[in-house]
RNA sequence: GGAGGCGUCGCCUAGUCAGGUCUAUGGCGCCCGCCUGCUAAGCGGGUUUGGGGCUACAACCCCAUCGAGGGUUCAAAUCCCUCCGCCUCCGCCA
């Protein structure tokens, strides 16, 4: 959630940064209205509440009847705090509704607008030329089919739609990235983790996915538990009620867990191999910072998404994405669009976001700062995530990229190490006859 | 799955059976100061977190906070109920 003092203190910000993602700024009256109907029903309470405190000194020490009048009087008192108390608490729940309901602000940099008015900030590679080339580049489907490294149908058979089987190759291929993107992690500097996929309410409340995203989450029946969709719940819930010694940070780590989608509102949409599907694995990157330094390490979570794009020789985009596609969470976001062959445009292989005090203060995650007088002071802090490796997006960017005319596929050179040296993967079956 | 034990302000701990100056004890650690060639020791003070009031978002005052949530009571760390977590033993399965 925003900070209150920001809503109290600077109410026109927040409906500023509600416009510029497309939303109704309806919920900053409410929550205004809340807040101080909230604080007047917190002094009534403590009022209340601290006569009773001083009676009941009295109560203890009094004797007789005079102990029974004051019992007469303590106990009509009882009463009006419980009520005090009662409505305490109800305002103070729909405040946090009102809250809870709100998206983070916006960076000044991210442009208003829906998922077409992104910020296009930079474009890396050639877009190859196939028809200069000789022939028309195969889908990676087709090339999947061809190296017998996607089985599709199997997937379809044991397990739906969207779901699919990494075979010989693509296996290897699976692997061979993870096992990359872990490395590159390690050497600069992030802490692996392998998180449970399975979490409780708080921390998918916490990351902000039971607003609107609620749709795309898979619910274990009769548990109270969710699947993630990113690792990125479990690790920001990790340090949930936790005070972190801010001198201590960045906490930097790298998490690599499958991720569960239901894809609810994409019916018909990349309906064709593996770019959209209920399962995957993914290595992601988490943060957590100071606020002062969070743009900074946005920067480098994107300057880390580049380095293992570029490992991987593939050409692609970077966007800045507009306030009405970045989710609830996020204050700003950077996409990287890898560019792809068969469908001739740029599509998304890593997002990094920056997320600021938006989910700490929602998980109860706070830095301890030392203060100017030696003493120490809690403060919010941030927290950022990034993908390092979606594993499927990128290796469809790999297969489709880097196919030759025969349907082998070179493999870049930064990878060769993960595959036993291998430099090209040659297909198992033959091309298909159109 | 069954039986039992435990959960106190960083860590350890007193208090819970007999509800009321508990405004939660003491130790360790940490911070500030004093003392002191330096350090250590010693001495004095401070040290949960969240919220509200007032304000310079200081100081100060107040409320809540003894795993969480309910209940009993004029009054709950203390009594009752539910839940969560940890530990031990048994069973089951890897």
């Amino acid at each position: 959630m925003i900070d209150p003092r920001v809503l109290r203190d600077d109410p026109a910000r927040v409906r500023a940064s509600l416009a510029k993602r497309g939303l109704s700024d309806e919920v900053v009256d409410r929550s205004l209205a809340a807040d101080s109907a909230r604080r007047a029903a917190i002094a009534e309470f403590e009022a209340k509440r601290a006569e009773q405190k001083s009676m009941g000194k009295l109560v203890a020490q009094a004797k007789g009847e005079e102990k029974t009048e004051l019992l007469a009087r303590t106990k009509a008192l009882a009463a009006e705090v419980k009520a005090a108390e009662a409505a305490q608490k109800e305002a103070e729940d729909t405040w946090n509704e009102c809250l809870s309901s709100m998206p983070n602000l916006t960076a000044e940099q991210t442009p208003p607008g829906g998922e077409e008015d992104f910020a296009l900030l930079e474009t890396v590679g050639e877009i190859r030329d196939f028809a200069a080339e000789g022939f028309a580049p195969r889908d990676h489907v087709e090339l999947g089919r061809m190296h017998a490294a996607i089985d599709l149908e199997r997937g379809a058979k044991v397990s739906g739609s969207r779901f699919y089987f990494f075979t010989g190759i693509g296996a290897r291929l699976h692997r061979a990235l993870i096992a990359m993107a872990l490395d590159m992690a390690h050497e600069n500097g992030f802490t692996e983790v392998v998180p449970p996929s399975l979490v409780k309410p708080r921390a998918m409340e916490g990351t902000g996915f039971l607003g609107q995203a609620a749709d795309d989450v898979y619910t274990i029946e009769g548990q109270d538990m969710y699947l993630v969709g990113t690792s990125e719940v479990p690790m920001a819930a990790y340090h949930s009620d936790e005070i972190l010694d801010a001198e201590q940070l960045p906490f930097r780590y790298a998490a690599v867990s499958p991720c569960f989608r239901k894809e609810a509102g994409s019916h018909g949409k990349d309906t064709r191999g593996i770019f959209r599907v209920h399962w995957f694995d993914k290595v992601e990157m988490f943060v957590y910072t100071t606020l002062e330094e969070a743009p900074a390490e946005h920067e480098r979570l994107l300057a880390w998404e580049r380095q293992f794009l570029d490992a991987l020789e593939l050409s692609y985009r970077v966007i800045d994405v507009a306030a009405g596609d970045l989710g609830l969470s996020a204050f700003r976001k950077f996409d990287c669009e890898a560019w792809i062959p068969s469908q001739e445009r740029y599509r998304e292989v890593t997002s990094t976001s920056n997320c600021t005090d938006f989910q700490t203060r929602r998980l109860d995650t706070r830095g301890r700062f030392a203060k100017e007088d030696g003493g120490t002071a809690t403060g919010p802090i941030a927290t950022l995530n990034g993908t390092l490796c979606s594993v499927n997006r990128p290796i469809i960017a790999l297969l489709e990229q880097h196919q030759q005319a025969d349907g082998s596929v070179r493999v870049p050179k930064a990878l060769q190490p993960y595959l036993g040296g291998l430099e090209v993967l040659v297909p198992v079956h033959p091309a298909e006859q159109a």
